[in-house]
DNA sequence: CGTACCATTGAGCAGATTCAACGCAAGTGG
DNA sequence: CCACTTGCGTTGAATCTGCTCAATGGTACG
């Protein structure tokens, strides 16, 4: 491990309205779930592949991703994590992902035992992780048609309005991202990427500025992936 | 909806024991929960995209595909559901895929609403699905690290030695679903699935007999996966 | 024995990758 | 403050994997 996850070291807290973040309190209903706050840096490992999952974890600010990799280093980044977002939960004893942080990133932790003993205990709350994790399941199966069935100039169009609605669907923002974790997310390389991202723009479906930042034109984004 | 559910038609029932169903009841702990037999023929839907979902399933015999399609024909089949797998949860009111009969096949269905009923009421149901919902997610995840990042060959070697697993792993099986129904769940064509396995034959890699029976030679398909 | 469906094989093609060069912006150290 | 480095992103040319289109073979079923 890389990273020690004790003591939290009390990360200084910014009264600043986080989207979609309704406080430290996991569950509605279950106020004595209270996570503690600790921060990572700019591509800190979380946990890796095969480590204990001791801890799950919710997204304050910034963002995670996780994700395999083959032997010869080719990666699939399995899903990003945004604030409001929960991550690191496996069914056995070791992570079957490595998490890291995408930027520097505030999370809460809970020790997965805690969590585990409140849903055994209280109907409610495991109810609420197995709805989370069917929605999870919802979001893998629509990766594997997106990466089964979809071309390059789709996969990208749909991973921008993707982004852009968990980001607030207000059509302008920047990518948490490089070019590399999406090319690792979308199953194509950089260059694929790339030139896609060109393209679009040709076609006046976005607007580019110093490589991050986009723009969406959404009608034509849509028209593109149009299922 | 294109087949009735009522009545159940009282399924003509063969005591050949089916591999990992211990019956007609859902949950260990849960005797209350009991199961309606029910049949559906070769390539019957069992529900489609968009219904309510109403019910669950768990098979008994048989095998059941589920997919999504997009509106210009091109499929991807998210699972195949072997006798011992529940199928058919969703979270929200309508079934986000479509399920088919690859074969003849016995299930037994549940009301989803006497379910979730049970769940919110037994904590240990609750898990149980929540752990049930989080399996499911790590094989949707392993699919996305195979459809984003392996080669064809690499494809048809893992989901060959998937089925053999699930189908006893004694190596020699009949495939129980058509060329057609792996290409468009390993994300490629009938063609290059077909091509690829004349290879791995010609590589010695398995047999094969009468299109659908293979005999897997496991130490070489392992090699072509090697992750 | 004919029909229909499934599977295999071949030839040519296309979309995405690989390999390589280059531009740009942000550090870093002299 | 500038030279140098480093990482990220873009673009071009050649290559290749897997797809499309097409023909043929095999098997089950009426």
């Amino acid at each position: 491990m890389t990273t020690e996850h004790t003591p939290p070291q009390a990360a200084a807290y910014h009264p600043v309205p986080v989207p979609s973040v309704s406080g430290s309190i996991l569950f509605a209903g279950c106020p004595d779930l209270i996570g503690t706050p600790f921060t990572y840096a700019r591509e800190e490992e979380v946990y890796g592949e095969g480590e204990e999952a001791e801890f799950v974890y919710k997204v304050v600010s910034g963002a995670v991703r996780t994700h395999k990799v083959l032997s010869d280093g080719r990666r699939q980044i399995t899903g990003f994590h945004l604030p409001g977002d929960l991550f690191g939960f496996e069914q056995g004893e070791a992570h079957r992902h490595t998490a890291e942080a995408l930027a520097d990133t505030r999370v809460l932790i809970f020790k997965r035992r805690q969590v585990e003993r409140a849903a055994a205990d209280r109907a409610e709350v495991a109810c609420q992780l197995w709805g989370m994790a069917t929605n999870n399941l919802r979001l893998a199966q629509d990766l594997t048609l997106l990466l089964g069935r979809r071309s390059a100039t789709e996969r990208v169009a749909a991973f921008l309005m993707d982004v852009d609605e968990r980001l607030g669907g207000s059509g302008t923002f920047a990518l948490p991202m490089t070019r590399r974790d999406i090319a690792d997310y979308l199953g194509l390389t950089i260059e694929t990427v790339s030139r896609t991202l060109s393209q679009l723009e040709e076609d006046g479906a976005l607007q580019r500025a110093g490589g991050r930042q986009v723009s969406l034109r959404r009608a034509k984004l849509r028209r593109v992936v149009e299922d």
